[in-house]
DNA sequence: AATTAGTACAACCGCGAATCT
DNA sequence: CAGATTCGCGGTTGTACTAAT
């Protein structure tokens, strides 16, 4: 129900865009703004679906995307931010700006993920989105849920989780927040102000290579199995503590977290 | 020089949630 | 309120490029 047929299927252009392309995108969403990407190629003059040119406005195309490599205070951040959240892509994203969650995913995915195995840390293979509370529709719906079966698989073939409750947040729809909160006092602020100034000592600026396993007694695998409830916040909060920045990140998620999940839903920890 | 393996990243796909009618 | 539509997310795939053999 609902979803947009697929580019194959009406004869649209797929694979990679040409410059052509590009340009048309660009002088459309300039002039008339982003949204209303089902109409947007039409009116455009694009040979492509709206899904297609949302993705390639996100990921390439937007004014506000930084280019090049991503620095060591980044990958840095990319690293905790995954402990503590998981593969919530855009939400990492969102505490990098200029970053996308497709660049953050795939450097994850091709670079970092290698990397910190390569130093012993072990690395969840795959990131069980966490079950979603009960609404009322949930249960009822679907059938052959790709990533939920992919789950229920994940847990009964590891029975160190397989009765375990995990934290399920209620799935918002998410904004970076350097575009949404500008004048708080958040972390990304500070964030900015170092990764803008690249000779000055960051605020997170923490060597990684510090985190040995021997320095956390073995216990740093556990990060493998995720942050999902409070309990492992407070567990997670143990590492991130390394300065007071790092703490207010955690403290900003957590009490997200707090928010969203109420004191009796909290889930009982994964490992115990 | 040719072939193979590995890497990086753009793009696609399927799904659920949010929003609209 | 229910069904339809749109949007956004995360997993996966395809391919261009580079390094190694």
């Amino acid at each position: 129900m609902g979803r947009a047929p697929c580019c194959s299927k009406v004869g649209l252009h797929r694979g990679p865009w040409t410059a052509r392309e590009d340009s048309l995108l660009i002088s459309y969403i300039q002039n008339h703004g982003e949204g209303n990407w089902r109409s947007l190629p039409k009116k455009a003059g694009l040979l492509r679906c709206g899904k297609s040119c949302r993705l390639r406005w996100m990921n390439y195309l937007r004014p506000d995307i930084k280019r090049g490599n991503i620095g060591p205070q980044e990958e840095d951040l990319i690293i905790r931010l995954h402990c503590l959240l998981g593969n919530r892509w855009s939400l990492i994203a969102g505490r990098l700006p200029g970053r996308t969650d497709n660049e953050i995913k795939n450097y994850w995915n091709s670079h970092l993920s290698k990397k910190l195995k390569k130093q012993g840390f072990a690395i969840r293979e795959e990131t069980p989105r966490p079950k979603r509370t009960a609404t009322p529709n949930y249960h009822n719906k679907k059938k052959n849920n790709n990533n939920n079966s992919k789950l229920s698989e994940t847990m009964q073939s590891d029975g160190a989780v397989e009765n375990a409750k995990i934290y399920a947040p209620k799935p918002t729809r998410f904004k970076p927040t350097w575009s949404v909160m500008e004048k708080s006092e958040s972390v990304t602020e500070e964030y900015e102000k170092g990764s803008s100034d690249a000779s000055s000592g960051t605020n997170y600026d923490v060597d990684l290579a510090s985190w040995s396993h021997d320095d956390h007694g073995g216990e740093f695998d556990q990060t493998a199995v995720g942050f999902h409830d409070a309990t492992h916040l407070d567990f997670a909060a143990d590492f991130f503590m390394q300065d007071e920045s790092l703490q207010r990140l955690y403290d900003e998620y957590s009490q997200l977290l707090q928010l969203e999940v109420g004191a009796n839903q909290l889930a009982e920890p994964l490992m115990q």
